[in-house]
DNA sequence: CAGATCTATGACAGCGCTGTCAAATGGGTC
DNA sequence: GACCCATTTGACAGCGCTGTCATAGATCTG
């Protein structure tokens, strides 16, 4: 029977005591790591562990009042590199102090979304990092019930629940904008991936559009798409534009996209940034080290990731924290723009 | 005081029992969705659950015996998109079949790797998928007292503890210069990172270089650096071969590295393939969308994700699977060699 | 219509651990 | 030697849920 195997297989506090010669308790007590156990007892029960193979049960752990060292992580997709590098940032920081995440991908879908925290939160986690798609009522109602800590992550143009660490990204589209205003620029147009999925892109080319409004000027041209952000759509999508007859520079909704202009400019034979200029979104490194470097902005991804987690450690430890923090970007100027 | 906020505030099966007038068992089987409860019962206890606000503790409900919807999923790195792309997929099944991954990243470090084992069977999960770094004997320990489905993925070269998802390195390797060879390439050079840390690129290059001596040929020069593939990494190390005098076509350790060459080699002017030939691995989107598209081997990486979490699940269903899987890679014949 | 068979519901114990409180031990002090 | 204090150890209950077995009706069968 299965059970049996089970049962004879899983080795329990009580197992080690017995063969420690101690209580339950106080093993439990060395496998916490407490001080307040004799040397001498801590060394026989060490002992005994090895000997038992004894793997301790968070799960029983979790139950029996002492926190989850859990932290359920909700994202909108991985094969977003953007995500990859923020989880990237948060598991580090997680991991050093003993923390796991459970992972949960939306897909910038809010109901899915819903669900997965819904279904994350029975889990118990000791705190909760998100980078919201949309977080509709149901969300929000479960998340101030949950009464754990909550991070969202990514954008601060938005008011938090709980805590929220990211940048504007309304003031990064400005920021690139007025760069390029200064640079001499007069002439734009905009490539983008699916906008209703992705707000946060968005929402960057409305502050660029608004930087352009500033001073008397708009997007020429616009060519989109309602798909993920990638290298082929931003070549593909450029390629329609320059075939009837393009603005001077182009602004993509990030540098997988501009990436793709880039490719496409450097195809058709044409130079950058003297026959057409391209601005980017992100400071992935690949854009960095093009033939012809991508003018872009620095999203600090992992150290969202890396802040989101602190926020949540000085939480745990009682700590007074702020309830936003914005991680800052920087303008890469690069040579393609 | 704290606690009683927290009871105040959790919702047990118990208080929306007592909501709806049945005993706890019956709104635990509602809220399991088991099919022998009335209709009527069954909305009364929905309406009861919604009213209450509560939400299931699956920490209680694995402890009781019932099994855990939780997947313990053990990486060397995220940064690099290889293994956001396997757990992309592997999330994709899993999260449609009701399953959360447990996230652990070993950072390329069998100690660490250990670590995470240890403390993600803690937590009772109902499987394991790991791309190993090394696997040391104390992991493999942990692993086989588990008794719990594991899956090791990316490479098949070596014998599985339980079952494997992947290529075989070697082969893919071996494939790529045959099929240069064929093209009448003669003359070969490898730019790899660190080989200590990543042994499937050990691996592909050795294919590589065993596949060149089956035909009385050998590396002419080799660059290799201790850090992570890397862009900038491969576009510094094919400089430094470059001055040097470079052979006729270069083999990267895979495609960062070889976006590296690429952006190197047409920033010099030269024209790839005419006068460097390139080759990489994985057949990351970026290289098919490069103006001149990089010859590389496509490793299906989503796939193996999705393969591995199809071999959980049927395990999971009682069914016999098999142990080893090859979901085979695709030769990419671009335009850089 | 007695007896067999289902269906719907509940009582109870226990999963493995830890918080709380209590007790035993060993010095140290006057 | 009586007392106090710090240190070390243990007994016990209970976290919230589900597996198992029992029970009360409802339905069927000849």
């Amino acid at each position: 029977m299965k059970i049996d195997i089970d049962k004879a297989n899983r080795v329990t506090l009580a197992d080690v005591a017995e063969a420690a010669g101690v209580s339950e308790i106080t093993v439990s007590r060395v496998v916490r790591g407490m001080a307040n156990v004799s040397q001498v007892t801590v060394s026989k029960v060490e002992e005994a562990i090895v000997r038992t193979g004894y793997v301790r049960n968070r799960l029983a752990g979790a139950m029996a009042g002492a926190v989850s060292n859990q932290i359920a992580v909700i994202l909108p997709s991985l094969s977003n590199s953007v995500f990859a590098d923020v989880l990237d940032g948060l598991e580090a920081r997680l991991q050093s102090a003993g923390f796991h995440s459970v992972l949960g991908i939306s897909n910038y879908d809010s109901e899915r979304e819903a669900q997965l925290i819904e279904s994350l939160l029975g889990w118990q986690p000791a705190g909760l990092v998100i980078a919201p798609t949309l977080l509709s009522d149901r969300s929000l109602r479960l998340l101030e019930r949950g009464r754990l800590p909550v991070v969202e992550v990514m954008d601060i143009d938005r008011d938090p629940t709980d805590m929220v660490v990211g940048i504007s990204h309304r003031q990064a589209g400005k920021s690139m904008a007025y760069y390029l205003i200064g640079r001499g620029y007069r002439s734009f147009g905009y490539v983008g991936h699916d906008i209703e999925g992705d707000h946060r892109a968005a929402i960057r080319r409305d502050g660029f559009r608004a930087a352009l409004q500033e001073n008397g000027l708009d997007f020429e041209t616009e060519a989109r798409a309602d798909a993920e952000s990638s290298v082929p759509l931003g070549r593909r999508l450029t390629g329609q534009i320059l075939s009837k007859g393009a603005p001077r520079l182009l602004y993509f909704s990030n540098d997988d996209m501009a990436m793709g202009g880039l490719f496409e400019a450097m195809s058709r034979g044409l130079q950058v940034p003297r026959d057409l200029a391209v601005a980017g979104f992100n400071g992935l490194q690949i854009g960095q080290s093009a033939p012809v470097a991508l003018t872009t902005i620095e999203s600090h991804r992992a150290l969202i990731g890396q802040r989101a987690a602190e926020q949540l450690l000085g939480r745990f430890a009682g700590a007074e924290v702020e309830r936003r923090i914005d991680v800052g970007f920087t303008l890469l100027p690069g040579a393609s723009a």
